[in-house]
DNA sequence: CAACGGTTTGACGTTAACGTAAGCTCGTGA
DNA sequence: TCACGAGCTTACGTTAACGTCAAACCGTTG
């Protein structure tokens, strides 16, 4: 199989994902694995659509947020939800979510702030030694 | 060893430290392998002091923020940083970090309102498929 | 037709970050 | 004195998230 591109809009080999995303073959395979993909097959051989690519798009931005994979999969998981569910049982893993990362927001404003704070330190002139 | 607290205000023993942040000694001395931490030794037991638990504190929020030992060992040698080191390579290393956080606060603010609006999604009432 | 590139499914290897257990030391209280 | 709790080191076990072959199956292209 070769790129889809050209053929049709819709359609995604797995090599032209990873190159895309700039990951392996094996490691989309294994999110795959983990339930957090489910491509078709033309026989064996997986074929991706938009909506396979917009998850992995998700899967990735999890990951640069430090998550875990089995995180990962229970956010996409609301993502999924539809109306079928419990409307209130989604609502609040969503609130769950939410605080955790609000924590994480303050955690990083933090963590930024700080830095910015060592960075005038350093270009400033050394201050004179505090008393006690 | 016990309890230092009552003895001194700025010496902690490890079971101190890892009581008071929910981890075990285990991890702490793992941290201290890695070279994160470096506490005085009396005998063979580890004594913390202030400056010892303030460098827990940040390896702590390094790993809410999903970073690993070995990034939060560069991360803590930012903090470390005197004017023994060359002010440009410091701020570039700053500047670094910076642009990595930023961008992780961008992802996190981006997680945060589709959550936010699958939540609403949620609580609205149904809307009608669209055409397309 | 045969080589080649892309894909598949195993299956074993690897690194990080500890968990867990064994065996030893040391200070203290009944 | 001796059992106990706390600490230490050494070392093997574990889980996650892939990396890295190996062996086999297409579909095309020279």
């Amino acid at each position: 199989m070769t790129r889809q591109q050209t053929d049709n809009q819709d359609l995604f080999a797995i090599a032209d994902l990873a190159k895309e995303f700039g990951i392996s073959t094996r490691a989309i395979r294994f999110y795959e694995a983990k339930g957090l993909l489910s491509p078709e097959r033309v026989g064996a051989t997986r074929v991706f659509r938009r909506r396979d690519r917009a998850r992995l798009i998700l899967i990735l931005r999890g990951k640069r947020l430090g998550f875990s994979l089995r995180d990962i999969s229970d956010y996409l998981s609301l993502y999924d939800a539809d109306r079928s569910q419990q409307v209130h049982l989604l609502v609040d893993k969503v609130e769950e979510r939410l605080a955790s990362l609000e924590r994480q927001r303050d955690d990083l404003e933090t963590t930024i702030a700080e830095l910015k704070e060592i960075r005038e330190l350093a270009v400033a002139p050394r201050p004179r030694q505090r008393a006690g």
